[in-house]
Parts: C-alpha cells; structure tokens; sequence
DNA sequence: TGGTTAAGTCAACGTACGATGACTTAGGAT
DNA sequence: ATCCTAAGTCATCGTACGTTGACTTAACCA
C-alpha cells in the first residue's frame, strides 16, 4: 500500500499526462472530458488547468513525440533500415502509454481538429520525411519521400485505427520484407 | 430569382444533405452543429431530426459512397488501371460536395467515433481491397491488397488532410508513375 | 371555399462541457 | 509551535449541444 496522499506536482502532473495520454487514444480528442482525466487519477479537474492551461495545451503535451535519437543521425544509414525500424515501430509495435498506438495515430484520430492536424503535419514533414528525401534518388526525391510516408501512414491507419483483417494478423518479418521491397522499387534510380 | 419559399421535403433534404457534406468535410463530426447545418440551409434545427433521425444517422447518409460501377466489372481489367482511377479519385480529383476531399477522407477526419470508424473499416476492406486482391499475385495477396490501399488511403492522407507540400504540387501524371510502379512491384510472382 | 395532410417552426429541456477565482489544507523551514 | 508557500479543492459560470413535443402554416383536393 502507498501511503494515502503525498502532494507532489511533479508527480500529479504526470499521472494527468498518463491518463490524458490513455484518454486521448481511445477516444478522440473531442471524446474525451477533462473531467474524466482527473477522474483516472483521483484530482480535482481544475488542476488540469493550473498545470497546464488548457485542455487543447494538455492534448498537444500528451501526444508530442520526440523523433528518436540515432536513427537518421548516420547520413550512412540506408533508407530501407530505417523503413524497417519505422514500421515497427508506427504500424507494430504496442505503445502501452497510448494504448496500444503509435502518437502519429491518436493524433489522426482527433484530425478533426487544425491545430491537431498541424501538429501531425510539423511531425511527419519537418520530422521525417527531410531523412527519406535525402536518402532517396531518382527525380523529385520529395515526392516519392512522401509517398514512404504515405504508405507507412497508411499502414498504421490500415492496422490500428481500422483493424482490417490481413494487416492485423500479418507477421512483422512478411510485412517487412514487402514495405523493404517497395522502397527499393522507389528509390531506384533507374526510369523504370 | 427564385420564389421566396416552396415547400418541398425532398429538395429540403437534398439541401441539407448537401450542406452536412461541407460542414463535416471542413470541420469534422464533433466540431459541425446541427444548428450551423440547418441555419445554411435556412431551415429549422428541427427538420433534421425529422428527415434523419439523429445527427449521426445524418452524418452517415452523407458521407456514404458508392463505389462506381464499372470499375471492377471487368475481371481482366489489371490492377494498376484500378489503382490509376484511385488514386486519381481519392488524391487527386476535386470533390465539390465534399469540399475538395474524397468522402473516405471525411470520415477519416472524424475516425474518433467508433461508428464513423466502422462504417470506413466496411467501405474499404469489403468494397476495394477484395478487387485488389483477387488481382493480386504472389503470396498472401490479401495482405498485398491492404497495403495498396494503406498507399493511396496514406496519399489521400498526406495530399488533402495534411496539404503536404510534394504531393500537392506533384502532378497527377507524375504521381500515377510511381504509384503504378509501387504496385508493379507489389503483384509480382517472383520472390524478389 | 373549406378541410385535411404534411412541411416547417417554436420554445424548451436536460446535460455536459471548458474554464475561472476564491478557498482550504498539507508540509517543510524557521 | 507557527508561518508561509504551494498543492489541491470547491462552487459556479456561461455556453453549446442533441433532442423532443406541441404548435403553425402552406398546399392540395373535394
């Protein structure tokens, strides 16, 4: 047993983000009350707003992701591995802090919203698609950037936003070597 | 001009229709009033409910799609004319109804409710993905088929959601290139 | 011209929401 | 033991929402 009430703020305002975090994956932005977040960690709602300002502001905290270090910083580093770690990690891998997806979707759930979308569109143009332009040849290396992101957004989409039936079961190992073979097929320098 | 005021339930309807189809395309489910709705239309809150029931069962008669006829018809036509007419009707082409974007793409932006998110899940996995699959080569073809519509469902995504900058000024010619590409390498037989 | 039907209106209910400001209480330092 | 700061609470405001049932009014037919 915990003792009944420690008063920390540092403590307290991460229980809100965690829950926030949970909240907000599993039912929208727009689905979900402040109430309810305070609630799932037994606070006032008020508190919310003393530590964070607003409900938009608390959202916008709890999903933010950070790019993770080391995997675009080796200018070496092909393209196909870092497809490989993306898909992992966007379409397969659990986040139990959002509840089983990866930010970039619970944030495209709540895509209703602009400043959401703005925030998903600052994370995936200006977070990775400048690494898969560079690494990528052939004419307007942008575009077909883009278009990595599309599928591997798609992807996620496909999987854990809709849950359709062959995605879901698929093994990480066959899905792979069918993303990897596609962005070799785009990345190629060759007309055709 | 047009006489002040007939009374005229189908065309009230249609109307309504037509003004649910912008409202929810620029600004989601949650984020469009019934009020807003019906003050577009110049008509009583009230008469939704009445023609639609509810606002959900408005909002699902209004971005429901058709698939066009013709399309798959054809069981010789090959996959990439398919994906061709995809992609240039979910990325590319101007829905005036819908505010410029694919219906698919509406629904996506309000994809926090669980209705909305169903009612996607059927229109893609049981009104494209099994033409693609049953045009599809290879091993595991219905998980080929999920990850061509993760690509133009992502496309759609990054191109009118987002307004990523590569994809909105690429040409639809350019874009149907690789995308043909994509999907080329995803139906062949051979391993690699 | 009167009456019936249906299209459209009106007023309101209940609820849930985000947000605010004044208040209370805990806890460490003096 | 006392005071002070800050963590947390309380009551409440204003608003917007979906929805309902009773009412009004226009159009068509006899």
């Amino acid at each position: 047993m915990d003792q009944p009430k420690r008063r920390d703020k540092a403590a307290t305002r991460a229980k809100l983000l965690d829950a926030a975090r949970l909240r907000f994956a599993r039912q929208g932005y727009d689905g979900t009350g402040v109430r309810e977040i305070a609630a799932d960690v037994g606070v006032d709602p008020a508190l919310v707003f003393r530590y964070f300002g607003s409900k938009e502001q608390l959202h916008e905290e709890a999903v933010r992701v950070e790019i993770p270090a080391g995997l675009t910083d080796d200018p070496a580093r092909p393209l196909t591995h870092i497809t490989d770690t993306l898909l992992h990690d966007v379409v397969f891998a659990d986040w139990e802090q959002f509840a089983g997806e990866h930010p970039l979707l619970v944030m495209l759930r709540s895509a209703g919203r602009p400043a959401i979308r703005d925030q998903l569109r600052t994370q995936i143009c200006e977070g990775y698609l400048p690494d898969f332009a560079e690494r990528m040849g052939g004419e307007n290396p942008a575009l077909r950037a883009e278009m990595v992101g599309a599928l591997l957004l798609g992807m996620g989409v496909m999987r854990s936003l809709l849950g359709s039936p062959a995605l879901s079961d698929a093994s990480f190992e066959e899905t792979r070597a069918l993303v990897a073979r596609l962005v070799t097929a785009l990345s190629d320098q060759s007309p055709r």
